[in-house]
DNA sequence: ATTTATTTTTAGATAAAACTAAAACATCGA
DNA sequence: TCGATGTTTTAGTTTTATCTAAAAATAAAT
């Protein structure tokens, strides 16, 4: 008997639960009206509906806490999120830029044979094409200690293992300079003038990464 | 600019669709309540919208008939469905009982990018599992001469392209007696009595098949 | 050709998810 | 501590897609 969500339910509870995983704090009605592009009062509506189905914990003007079973929900979505992206990229040749929107859609479709297919299909991937760890059915996933490129000091290396914004533009940069999930990463130097970084890529090529850029970056040693 | 349709306008749609290229009248306000189970009332509020939209042609108390634009955009919808279908059997192992809810649920996603490199992934194909032709990007599919099995007379034979009824009952009875979409079928002689059909399937193996079944299996001469 | 039965449409309500405007609460600075 | 400011909630609408019940139109039957 397997609880069935709406697609707006679904849509807060991704939110929350990503809001909840980038600042420590509980989430703000105005955090989540400004990621989900509405407004405090559609907000506060939808968080009284997901707390009476014990998705959240929330007490008014207190912002609001992802409980276990949202959480387990937010995670089985991801999951399809991911997934979906993997089989984009991998089966069908799609960008990495490209096959976020179309996994916002696909992430809704309701059938666990279906995931579970999917998964076996694309030979178990533990991560998506943007580096982001992929729950398993259970809703545990591997998370690498990493940290972002411009807090690492000259002479130290790691490989490239995701990246912070997804946005298209950035994406297709990162194409063009040759940077991508998987390659390894060498600060030179650290420019104190503007914050930017002097990398060895793939123990070939030399360039400076913006300071911007290297704090989208995220490296994990050896 | 391309026009976008919710869940229930592309599922009357394709509803319509349906209905009227198996009758050739056109189609009734009851006959869609009771495909989409929902009311007639329902049904009313819902065509005055698609007619509004020139999706379908609508006088009260007279049925509705699909415009070329309504035509237009359910093909598209069954093309998708289609194509799904076959990525769910063939790349997934779906059984192809298995496959109608997904596919009606990804019937939906909308990218046409996507679509187009579904297609190409799975080698364009021609037909979905049960046969039914799929559409290409301008609507147009190959429609096979075919016939029931039930109208065959004894020693004509055929190959099995399609069958009528999706039911998964019906689709597993038809993996239990061997019969599968590209088996050659000759009938042997048919049954008075109670209308049954004794075959050759494949020049191995002869049983009989009944009238019910008989009727939804349909067979393409050579 | 009327009456009866069936089908279809309208009228009025409900539920979900959004909005605007206004009221209630919280917090920070003086 | 008490306003000023900003945040959050409530109240009242709107839109979409349903529904039930009742009215209107069509079709069937005597």
């Amino acid at each position: 008997m397997k609880e069935i969500f709406t697609l707006s339910e679904e849509n807060y509870l991704k939110a929350i639960y990503h809001l909840s995983t980038e600042d420590e704090e509980s989430v703000s009605t105005n955090a989540l009206a400004e990621r989900l592009q509405t407004t405090a009062a559609s907000v506060s509506d939808m968080l009284k509906k997901l707390a009476k189905k014990e998705l959240i914990e929330y007490k008014k003007y207190q912002g609001v806490n992802i409980s276990e079973k949202g959480k387990r929900v937010a995670l089985q979505i991801i999951r399809k999120h991911r997934l979906w992206e993997v089989f984009l990229v991998e089966k069908l040749s799609f960008n990495w830029d490209e096959v976020h929107e179309i996994a916002e859609q696909l992430e809704h479709i309701h059938s666990p044979i279906l995931v579970k297919r999917l998964d076996e299909f694309l030979g178990y991937p533990k991560f998506d094409p943007h580096g982001d760890p992929i729950p398993d059915e259970s809703g545990e996933f591997q998370a690498m200690p990493q940290m972002a490129l411009s807090e690492m000091t000259p002479n130290q290396s790691g490989l490239l293992v995701g990246v912070k914004d997804t946005n298209s533009l950035f994406l297709r940069h990162l194409d063009k300079i040759g940077a991508y999930i998987g390659a390894k990463i060498k600060v030179l130097e650290k420019v104190e003038f503007d914050g930017s970084v002097e990398i060895l890529l793939e123990d070939k090529k030399t360039l400076f990464i913006s300071k911007e850029v290297a704090s989208n970056l995220l490296i994990t040693k050896r």
